[in-house]
DNA sequence: GATTAGGGTTTG
């Protein structure tokens, strides 16, 4: 058989002779005597089967030298093959491009094609029964047939195809232009690949070495997976056949033809595992040697930065940074812009710019609770950039390069209305064009660069409780979680817990020492979403006093439909007679729903109650310049029954008009406020306890899960006498009043540990979370009591 | 089958 394939492996049973002579392919003449002569080169090249009469084939082949770097010659290291016979068609059965072939029993003759083909002035010819080719496939070039080399090197076959294959790699102080290469370096700059003019996508690189050359590269390919895997300067790559050059006066590299690339992180001591695409490589002991000694080399040099990436919580105004975080959304926003909602588990310390999308064009879900959205960041994603952005997953770990935090955006592409409040908020841009690296990749799950990130966001997902701001956990109401620990970690003492940085979640089993504020009504507050300010219920003195305040004005009050009462004062007053009225919206007279909407003046806040107890919501006003208006916000701007609700100073934005509520189809709470511009306010229950198990003792907050500990809501607890006789029930049952510890029930609790910044002094805070503390029978413990409610003040 | 780009901030 004229073509011999050396496999790897103990099987094999071709011998390459070992008297041949080697010459290099720019080394070729006619003046040289072929006998006894071999060439090796590998196949970049390799034409079709051409049959030229009956059992008779030709074929050409292309062979390129592999050491081509070490030879100095005007000839090109590429050179045609012309195969006869059924040589031919055993080579076409048998060889693939990109195998390294050892040529013997060749003739030479003049190319016919070389002023065309640029190659070698000469061709090879193989015919008869002289001539020879040894294949060494590249898939023999796999890392197994690496491996198995090193754990035994006495295989001699084994030895023999991995020395043919062995690369040889130049310095980048040794580039001669015009040569093809194969070189070893640290990355110092890199573009993602990014779409060309041509046919390709195009990765920009900068790459030195220990010769502290710096050597600009550009791979082209069309294919994404062929090019170099980086994540961040620093990182080592290998290339083969990677063609130097001049341009500007100075070397680069280019890939040519049959290149191929890998590419190994950079971090000293890591493990050494290669990033490529390529199926059958070569990599060897010799390999992982140069890539530690490049690794040391670059952190000795101060080549990479300490950190790849910049978390939000560090972010500053008008900064250029990459970011390493995880895609939670996604949505079109147009053509040429893409909006990505994403986070990395800190907090940005400026308040970031919302953007609005349709519901139904976010792909992935939107933030689970408020605490998740205010860690997650809007990102505008632009031209280029939305090719790449719309392939990803929601889920993904990415990073971004040269994402850019604008301050005061105002405009936004999709609504450029209701921003008059985001001024001032940062804006998170990946803005077009590849200009300093600007670009994203995705980070494989394994990446080391992620490991501790993707704990920190699993934790966060699972506990929904972590936060600087203990208060901004509220928003997520508890019966929409629905979830409970799951009690498959195993307890740990309080001592314990002590030991161990937030965030964290644990088990523990313990017994209430004590808690605050003893007076429940105390513990309820009402919060603010929007501006996380939190605050006291006022009692009924402080709310019925503002009534009467409010009774002093008793101007006419046009535009609305009304009912006036004329009330006497209370004797022995000798004040004329006071007006009670009532008001209702003219359009909702108009369509029937007259009664939804009462608006009431001049009223006490006894008969407000009563009023309320008869209408499904009332709304308390004065008109102070003739024209309605509510009263100050510290009173309770709408009455639903025995509810009572409140609205934010800070962040509503009062306006009564006379179609007001024409436009709401149901009227609660929460349409009121908004039709009149009120932020609604939040009950809540907020409580301290302190814990002991006998290890230690901790305090920890009551507030997120508070309404499931209890199986009550914070807004009956502020109206009900039941759900106030529940809470304080539970609180007797595991602190009886006069009870010594040994009496004291013992509490599995899930406690969910956080970090808190307080005058820029760090604090771990502990909360209570996904427990019940009336067990399954929540009614088995009532013991009498005296308790005491906002109203008995 | 050659060409693409050849680092150095959008203008939302």
């Amino acid at each position: 058989m004229p073509v011999h394939v050396v496999k790897d492996g103990a099987g094999s049973n071709i011998q390459v002779p070992s008297q041949l002579q080697r010459i290099p392919i720019p080394l070729l003449s006619p003046t040289l005597d072929s006998t006894g002569k071999t060439v090796k080169g590998r196949v970049i090249h390799k034409g079709p089967l051409v049959s030229i009469g009956e059992d008779y084939y030709v074929l050409k082949t292309v062979v390129q030298e592999e050491d081509s770097q070490q030879i100095l010659s005007s000839e090109p290291s590429s050179i045609n093959v012309i195969l006869f016979g059924a040589m031919a068609k055993d080579y076409s059965e048998s060889v693939s491009h990109g195998d390294v072939l050892l040529l013997a029993g060749f003739t030479l003759a003049k190319s016919p094609t070389a002023h065309k083909d640029k190659l070698h002035a000469y061709n090879l010819q193989m015919a008869g029964d002289d001539a020879s080719v040894y294949v060494y496939p590249s898939s023999t070039l796999s890392p197994r047939a690496s491996i198995s080399k090193r754990s035994s090197p006495l295989r001699t076959e084994d030895t023999k195809a991995v020395k043919v294959a062995r690369y040889s790699y130049v310095s980048l102080s040794d580039l001669k232009p015009g040569v093809v290469v194969n070189v070893y370096a640290v990355v110092c700059f890199f573009k993602q690949p990014f779409r060309t003019k041509g046919t390709d996508y195009c990765s920009t690189l900068k790459i030195t070495d220990q010769s502290n050359n710096k050597v600009g590269c550009t791979i082209f390919s069309d294919k994404l997976e062929e090019h170099p895997k980086i994540f961040k300067i620093g990182d080592i790559i290998r290339l083969h056949r990677v063609k130097s050059q001049l341009f500007n006066g100075a070397i680069s590299l280019l890939t040519s033809h049959g290149f191929s690339v890998v590419t190994f992180d950079g971090t000293v001591g890591s493990p050494v595992v290669p990033r490529t695409c390529s199926k059958s490589f070569c990599f060897g002991e010799e390999d992982q040697h140069t890539v530690e000694a490049l690794r040391v080399w670059a952190a000795n040099e101060s080549l990479v930065p300490a950190e790849p990436s910049v978390p939000l919580s560090s972010v500053q105004p008008k900064a250029y940074f990459d970011l390493t975080c995880q895609l939670l959304a996604k949505a079109p926003v147009d053509s040429s812009c893409m909006l990505m909602k994403v986070w990395d588990g800190t907090k940005c310390a400026y308040p970031t710019l919302d953007v609005f999308v349709e519901p139904n064009t976010l792909e992935g879900s939107p933030p689970l609770s408020k605490y998740i959205e205010d860690l997650t960041v809007n990102i505008l994603v632009y031209d280029n950039h939305v090719e790449i952005a719309r392939q990803l997953k929601p889920g993904t770990y990415l990073r971004i390069y040269n994402l850019h935090a604008v301050p005061g955006a105002s405009r936004l592409p999709g609504n450029d209305s209701e921003q008059s409040d985001q001024t001032g908020h940062l804006g998170f841009h990946l803005h077009g064009g590849t200009s300093y690296g600007r670009g994203l990749c995705v980070l494989p799950d394994d990446s080391p660069d992620i490991q501790d990130l993707k704990r920190i966001l699993e934790k966060i997902s699972d506990s929904d409780v972590n936060d600087s701001s203990l208060l901004d956990v509220w928003n997520t109401p508890p019966e929409s979680i629905e979830r409970t620990c799951d009690h498959t970690m195993d307890p740990v003492t309080l001592a314990e817990v002590k030991t161990r940085g937030p965030p964290q979640v644990y088990h523990v089993k313990a017994q209430l020492m004590s808690y605050l504020p003893q007076k429940l009504y105390q513990s309820l507050k009402l919060y603010c979403h929007k501006c996380k300010s939190i605050r006291d219920v006022p009692d009924d003195g402080t709310v019925g006093g503002m009534f009467l305040e409010a009774q002093k004005d008793d101007g006419p009050c046009d535009g609305y439909w009304k009912l006036e009462l004329h009330l006497p004062r209370e004797p022995p007053s000798e004040l004329p007679s006071r007006t009670l009225t009532l008001h209702m919206s003219s359009q909702l007279v108009g369509s029937g729903k007259a009664k939804e909407l009462i608006f009431l003046k001049g009223a006490t806040l006894e008969e407000t109650c009563r009023i309320a107890s008869a209408y499904s919501n009332v709304v308390p006003v004065m008109s102070p310049q003739g024209s309605m208006t509510l009263l100050d916000l510290s009173a309770p701007f709408l009455f639903r029954g025995s509810r009572r609700y409140y609205g934010c100073k800070q962040c509503s934005n009062v306006k009564l008009r006379e179609s007001l509520g024409e436009e709401v189809e149901m009227f609660d709470e929460k349409s009121v406020a908004e039709a009149m511009g009120v932020q609604l306010l939040q009950y809540g229950l907020l409580m301290k306890l302190e814990l002991q198990d006998g290890t230690g003792s901790l305090e920890a907050l009551l507030w997120r899960d508070s309404e499931s500990f209890f199986h009550v809501s914070a807004v009956d607890a502020a109206a009900d006498q039941e759900a106030q006789d529940r809470v304080q029930d539970t609180m007797d049952r595991l602190c009886p009043p006069g009870s010594s510890m040994a009496d004291r029930p013992w509490l599995d609790l899930c406690l969910s540990s956080y970090s808190v910044e307080e005058d820029g002094q760090r604090r771990t805070c502990y909360q209570i979370c996904h427990t019940d503390a009336r067990g399954p029978n929540p009614h088995t413990h009532i013991l009498p009591h005296t308790h005491t409610t906002p109203s008995d003040t």
